[in-house]
RNA sequence: GGUCCAUUCGUCUAGUGGUUAGGACGUCAGGUUUUCAUCCUGGUAACAGGGGUUCGAUUCCCCUAUGGACUACCA
């Protein structure tokens, strides 16, 4: 296998964002090329100008950019097969269907869309599907019933046509795919598919294998929606006499709960994003990249998602993917998509940042907020908070209290906590406080357990009405600490105004 | 309806003709912690069903069920 140079390619079409089913689609292929030190190639498949939406092709491509997958060849980094999009190689594939014509394998159909929506209709009334193949091609309006005088007098008045491939009758296809194994499917039960549409374009399905032959695929790595039209692909590449890549179909993505494979309004309806990056068109859908997530843990998710290591190795970075990749340890069923699951892969690379990188991160939000601490302080406080957080965005809510005094305090605390005796202990506490000497963690924690060892109190009241006037609640990292970076001044002003604000009676 | 594909804990999955069927997420229970979270420990939970083949099947074969894809001048 690795005697061929391995080349593999992802060819969407620009019909929408492309959704993380397609971001695995490519991931596979990406990682197959790599660990065989071969190239992967973006082609655009956009055959179909009814489809073709505006913006699709740069969100494709910032897609790939953005979770680190590296394109070889493709229209950004062009290469020795350009061009690598399909509505630029039309002539191309003009000259491939001419060729299947000459050599009988494929011929003209001038039937028009009315007339097959008409057959369809009158099968579907009778229960059955109308099937444009060995058994009802010859009454149909075509090359092969009508005289060669008729077809050339329909070319020549530039009459619509399609090209359809022949299909043999009775004859058993055997194909084999990488991942299922070898299947037999019987020719007859296959129809003579359009490969040139009436519009002057190719079908998928001439188109793809033009391209993946001119450009020298080795390998085939697509969904599983393809696998039914295997059979047609490699007759084609039979009547061409062509040597076929190697096939290997990727199970599908399923919704994380009831049926059927995922879709945008899952992701809507359980609040989780289908789509790597915001998508601004149309119906607008929000991203894995601007709900906060890593490329790296987006990566890392996608990749076991139908694939595992055979080992318990779960997180792996980039390069490891490629070093352990192989195509035999994908499954052949269906994977649920756990939105769980993927948040779990972000908090274990959020804790792996060092608290620098958070820094960066985390510094545009505080500033945003109105604050500008300095990156050292930000740094401690990231470094207090950052094991209860999985996203940058949770930052704030675990430091907001160092920047902003509380505003009301929890309720239920009060009620558990806050009695007629609290004023007193936190007024002394206030006392214990603006007399420490030098206002650090370790001091103050020193100086506030020996009064309360003087006391006729008890350590866990005391502090937690003093965390409750602090941060308003029952929540946060080490007191002392939270103490420390808040300051002197600060401390006490908020020590005063709690006790005034929670005993408006006496004070 | 037809063709093809699939089926191990709720989910992602490992695994073998003879295993206490393993791990992870979730969940539950303890522990640590002055709070919350983290963390640690432990528990829960699966071979779709029925026939074969076999000394023995979760593993091999067949059938059924269920799920999925395709069935366009869409990809």
């Amino acid at each position: 296998m690795t005697e061929k140079r391995i080349r593999v390619r992802f060819a969407p079409s620009p019909t929408g964002p492309l959704h993380i089913g397609g971001v695995r689609t490519a991931l596979y292929n990406y990682l197959f090329a790599k660990h065989y030190g071969g190239t992967f190639i973006l082609r655009i498949e956009d055959t179909d100008q009814a489809r073709y939406v505006e913006g699709a092709e740069e969100y494709i491509m910032n897609s790939l950019e953005w979770a680190g997958i590296k394109v070889d060849e493709g229209l950004r980094e062009g290469g020795p097969f350009a061009p690598y999009r399909q509505s630029d190689r039309t002539e191309i594939y003009h000259h491939y269907s001419d060729e299947l014509i000459s050599r009988g394998d494929a011929y003209y159909a001038f039937d028009t869309p009315e007339e097959l929506d008409r057959l369809r209709k009158e099968s579907e009334s009778r229960g059955e599907t109308f099937n444009y193949g060995c058994i009802t091609r010859m009454s149909m309006c075509n090359s092969l019933t009508l005289t060669a005088e008729e077809v050339n007098a329909r070319l020549a008045a530039n009459e619509h046509y399609v090209i359809r491939y022949r299909m043999p009758e009775n004859e058993e296809i055997g194909f084999s795919d990488m991942i299922r194994g070898d299947m037999v499917v019987n020719s007859s039960t296959l129809d003579d598919k359009v490969l040139y549409k009436s519009d002057g374009m190719p079908t998928y399905h001439l188109a793809n294998i033009v391209d993946d032959h001119l450009m020298e695929i080795s390998h085939v790595i697509r969904g599983e929606e393809w696998l039914p039209s295997l059979p047609l692909h490699v007759m084609l590449y039979r009547s061409f006499g062509w040597e076929a890549p190697l096939f290997a179909h990727l199970p599908l993505l399923l919704k994380p709960t009831g049926k059927g494979k995922l879709s945008k309004r899952d992701g809507d309806k359980m609040g989780f994003p289908v789509f790597p990056l915001y998508w601004p068109y149309g119906e607008t859908a929000t991203g894995y990249r601007e709900e906060g997530y890593f490329p790296e843990a987006f990566v890392n998710m996608l990749a076991l998602l139908g694939w595992n290591p055979g080992t318990e190795q779960e997180i792996f970075s980039m390069e490891e993917l490629i070093e352990a990749f192989s195509i035999d340890r994908v499954g052949k069923s269906g994977s649920r998509f756990d939105p769980e699951k993927a948040k779990w892969f972000n908090t274990r690379y959020f804790q792996m940042k060092s608290d620098d990188e958070l820094v960066a991160l985390f510094m545009p939000v505080v500033n945003e907020k109105g604050f500008k601490p300095s990156p050292v302080t930000l740094g401690r406080m990231i470094s207090l908070v950052k094991e209860r957080a999985a996203f940058v965005k949770d930052l704030w809510h675990e430091t907001d209290f160092f920047f902003v005094a509380p505003e009301s305090y929890d309720p239920e605390v009060v009620r558990k906590r806050w009695n007629a005796d609290s004023p007193l202990q936190m007024k002394e506490l206030l006392d214990v406080v603006a007399g420490a000497e030098s206002f650090t963690s370790e001091n103050l924690e020193k100086a506030v357990k020996e009064w309360i060892a003087g006391s006729p109190y008890n350590t866990g009241t005391i502090l937690n009405l003093f965390r409750l006037l602090m941060v308003g609640a029952s929540r946060g990292p080490h007191l002392f600490d939270i103490i420390e970076l808040t300051g002197r001044d600060e401390t006490l002003r908020r020590l005063e105004n709690g006790i005034r604000r929670l005993s408006p009676s006496l004070s």
